[in-house]
DNA sequence: TCGGTGGCCCTTA
DNA sequence: ATAAGGGCCACCG
């Protein structure tokens, strides 16, 4: 668990602290940006290990021990020193259970600002619904990054966190994970995303869904979408051809042109 | 339908 | 500083 560093960092405070207890001796070593907590929390594919500090959650992993976490914690965020905690910051267990993580507080701070917007747009996106790569693209207006896009998301240092199990294919397929396409699989299921659906949508030359009564159209998944009674129910095949027939985009789920 | 290809663009070694 | 490579995408056979 101690890198280099920590015995030094860790020991130094805890002769100048005297007889602090370990939640008196985080506190401090906390303010000053030196250490993060790790604990394990339950989720749907599994237990975790998450470290947190005062700015939020700054690494989650499944399936792992503590000593391989802190190798892979060292490896993307750096050789900052670990500290048990005794339990996971409020809120977030419950968070994890209902998929509704938006106001868990997450620290990005080292990691780059493309890879912030992107994961910031990736936390948009609610439970239940699904967005392709593309649109986190054109979302953070870099419409032709989709590729970067997904190389992004794949360093997601809060995967289940920030849901970047909820960006998919355009072809409504799940596509990569970090945790593994299976388990990408699993989450969505759970969340009530109906796969199948998506890509005999998309099969059928569908990729939007408009509403006759409001003209407006809509991705399969959005929580509008599915209020459309069947006999309202129009399915579009891209934007161009929504906007032809006189559809506007969703305002929540804002669909994006389809990639030049 | 599946698999390969070329294009895209950000990050890292 | 540059080149390789990755959770993509549209296109083609």
């Amino acid at each position: 668990m101690s890198s280099e560093l920590d015995e030094p960092v860790l020991g130094g405070l805890r002769n100048l602290g005297g007889h602090m207890s370990q939640e008196q001796r985080f506190g401090i070593l906390s303010a000053l940006d030196l250490v993060d907590e790790y604990v394990s929390v339950p989720t749907a594919i599994g237990d975790a290990i998450v470290a947190f500090n005062q700015h939020g959650i700054s690494y989650l992993r499944v399936a792992t021990t503590p000593a391989q976490f802190a190798a892979g914690y060292a490896r993307q965020i750096g050789p900052r020193p670990l500290t048990p905690a005794r339990r996971p910051p409020p809120g977030l267990v419950t968070a994890l259970r209902t998929g509704r993580t938006g106001r868990i507080r997450v620290d990005l701070r080292s990691h780059a600002p493309f890879q912030r917007d992107v994961l910031a747009a990736a936390r948009e996106i609610p439970v239940g619904e699904v967005r392709p790569y593309r649109w986190i693209a054109a979302a953070i207006g870099r419409p032709n990054a989709t590729r970067a896009v997904g190389t992004a998301l794949g360093h997601n240092p809060v995967p289940l966190v920030i849901p970047c199990h909820r960006v998919v294919r355009s072809d409504g397929k799940p596509g990569g994970y970090v945790f593994g396409a299976v388990s990408k699989e699993g989450i969505l299921r759970r969340e009530g995303v109906d796969i199948d659906y998506l890509v005999a949508l998309h099969r059928r030359g569908v990729g939007y869904i408009g509403s006759d009564t409001t003209g407006v159209f809509c991705h399969p998944t959005c929580h509008n979408a599915r209020r459309i009674t069947d006999e309202h129910r129009v399915l579009l095949r891209d934007a161009m051809h929504a906007q032809n027939r006189h559809f506007r985009p969703c305002r929540a789920c804002r669909p994006v042109p389809s990639a030049a």
